[in-house]
RNA sequence: GGCGGAGUGGCCGAGUGGUUUAGGCAAGGGCCUGCAAAGCCCUGUACGCGGGUUCGAUUCCCGCCUCCGCCUCCA
């Protein structure tokens, strides 16, 4: 596969080579789980969501941790404003991060750390840092010293001399830049017993410790939000590089990956400025593939407009393959029987079909250039497109050319639509459902209507109202055919006539 | 002060040194329909500003303007 990503620390697009054959290592910054999901946790999610669906799809193994920071100065604070424990707030919000990110079909993660679960492991990294003389205990906190790792900054690009001087010096600190490995309790905290005294982990070094442990201290892929390169990946390289060999260890992500910020009117969405959109928020809007849509159409590095009217308009265009999808499975009588139509008419050669390991150029003809009568692409096929698709994903997930791909497929499946050609579409939807696939956006296996148990019921209803309707239609008597159309209609039942006769689905 | 990103047609968003273009949404016209819906066909001559390189720049170089992010908890 000729996957390729960018690496923030060496700023460039990379082919990207698995540290073990057939094998890649992920690490994802979980949420601190301080106050409830907002739209930009799960555009992270999503980015490394589709990553993840694009190894597994071409035939890579993918461990993939994300973590869950159930302990911080944030979580505190919030627990003691809603009167609540650190424990109960951690636990209710855990609960809402994981049902935000199964409500928009994010494959849940293969190991899922928590924060709390790795003290021991974090100690002795601080240990091992101590021992070194990389690190160093003041006012019962224990302090990482910045100026004892020379490549200190070589992530974020910032280099420690000039930046911006810290706002305010913390007590036992020795130098402004140096940041806390381990906090010192403060009476009513929850702390853990240290050699250095009670206290509670700093939030970089819980990162290290879970990383470590799950993917060792050399692994594929870290990846997190744009906002969280500097200072939380900095000093969390900078922690674990050191406490594995020293400051001349090896580098600890082959690949840095940081996902673009939301933004609103323009701004960054962030908590702290109080203008973030909540998940529950959007989901009362737009249905989840829809927000799952918006959230992925944009590259994963750029920043991407949230507001009621960009989610709209991503419904609209949703819609348009959701509904290609649907009309496609209809005329050919169901998922299987396009499938095994679909497979057969690859065999036949007539309409080669789509394999995983398709070309990965996509061949013109001389004729498609000729004629100014043949529309330009009118030798297209599944195969191309796919590969156009596979192309454009391989190039550091460039999901707007991977959606432009979609998109002529679903183009293509119509004009044969509309004209009915059965053999062929079958391979068109085919490869939009492929397609859909990787996305997380299938409408037949990963979106299925609720409620399958009751669909026997409803077809046995619906055969009955759509007869009467015909009959109506049938003696010219209009006002009663669209009397039964507008009232389903409002049932949420939509009906529409085609040449094939009347068709319906739920809205 | 340091580091980085971006300015594309009504909107969102790709991309490229030139003969034909992203794509989607929205808009206008047509077809289909009893009317719709869905779909199909057609239409719109965009690249922040000023220079430069070039036969030719939205795409390369220089300068400028504007916006955004990080340097402090934040996906």
């Amino acid at each position: 596969m000729g996957l390729r990503l960018y690496d923030t620390r060496t700023r460039r697009v990379r082919p990207f080579v698995p540290l073990r054959p057939g094998h890649v290592g992920v690490y994802v910054c979980g949420p601190t789980v301080q106050s409830p999901p907002h739209v930009g946790h799960i555009r992270t999610a999503l980015a490394f969501d589709l990553l993840r669906r694009w190894m597994t799809q071409g035939g890579l193994a993918v461990t993939f941790v994300q973590n869950v920071t159930d302990i911080d100065d944030k979580i505190i604070v919030n627990a003691d404003l809603a009167g609540t424990t650190v424990w109960e707030l951690a636990t209710r919000q855990t609960r809402a991060f994981d049902e935000a990110y199964r409500a928009v079909g994010v494959l849940p993660p293969t190991i899922s750390p928590r924060a709390t679960g790795h003290i021991p492991e974090m100690l002795e990294m601080v240990s091992v840092l101590v021992e070194r003389g990389l690190a160093y205990p003041g006012a019962g906190s224990v302090w990482f010293r910045v100026g004892s790792y020379a490549d200190y900054g070589a992530l974020s690009h910032q280099r420690p001399a000039s930046m911006h001087p810290s706002p305010e010096a913390e007590p036992g600190k020795s130098d402004p830049r140096d940041f806390a490995l381990w906090k010192a309790a403060r009476p009513g905290e929850p702390s853990w017993s240290s050699p250095w005294g009670p206290g509670r982990p700093g939030w970089h070094l819980e990162c290290s410790a879970m990383a470590g442990k799950y993917l060792g201290d050399v692994f594929d892929i870290h990846g997190g939000g744009l906002d969280l390169v500097f200072p939380h990946h900095e000093n969390e390289r900078a922690q674990t590089v050191c406490s594995a060999g020293g400051p001349d260890a090896a580098e600890m992500a082959n690949y840095w990956m940081h996902v673009g910020l939301l933004t609103t009117g323009g701004t960054k969405m962030s908590k702290s400025l109080g203008n973030s959109f909540f998940v529950t928020d959007a989901l009362a809007a737009v249905r989840p593939q829809v927000l799952r849509y918006h959230l992925l159409s944009a590259h994963y590095r750029s920043s991407l407009e949230y507001s009621a009217q960009t989610l709209d308009e991503s419904g609209a265009a949703h819609d348009r393959v959701e509904t290609f999808v649907r009309n496609a499975l209809d005329i050919l009588g169901g998922p299987d029987e396009a499938a095994a139509l679909a497979a057969e008419t690859d065999r036949d050669g007539m309409d080669p079909g789509v394999g995983p390991a398709g070309p990965a150029q996509r061949t013109l003809s001389p004729g498609g250039l000729a004629g100014a009568a043949a529309p330009a692409g009118d030798d297209l096929t599944p195969r191309q497109a796919w590969a156009e698709f596979a192309a454009a994903l391989d190039d550091d997930l460039s999901v707007g050319r991977a959606l432009a791909a979609l998109f002529g497929v679903v183009g293509r499946g119509n004009q044969v639509l509309s004209k009915t050609h059965s053999r062929e579409l079958a391979g068109w939807v085919d490869v939009t459902r492929r397609m859909l696939t990787v996305l997380g956006l299938d409408p037949v296996e990963q979106w299925p209507t609720a409620g399958a148990e009751l669909r026997p019921a409803l077809d046995g209803v619906m055969d009955v109202l759509l007869d009467l309707r015909s009959a109506a239609r049938a003696r010219r008597d209009y006002s009663e055919a669209d009397s039964i159309r507008s009232r389903l209609a409002a049932a949420g039942v939509v009906i529409e006539d085609t040449p094939e006769g009347q068709r319906w689905h739920l809205a």
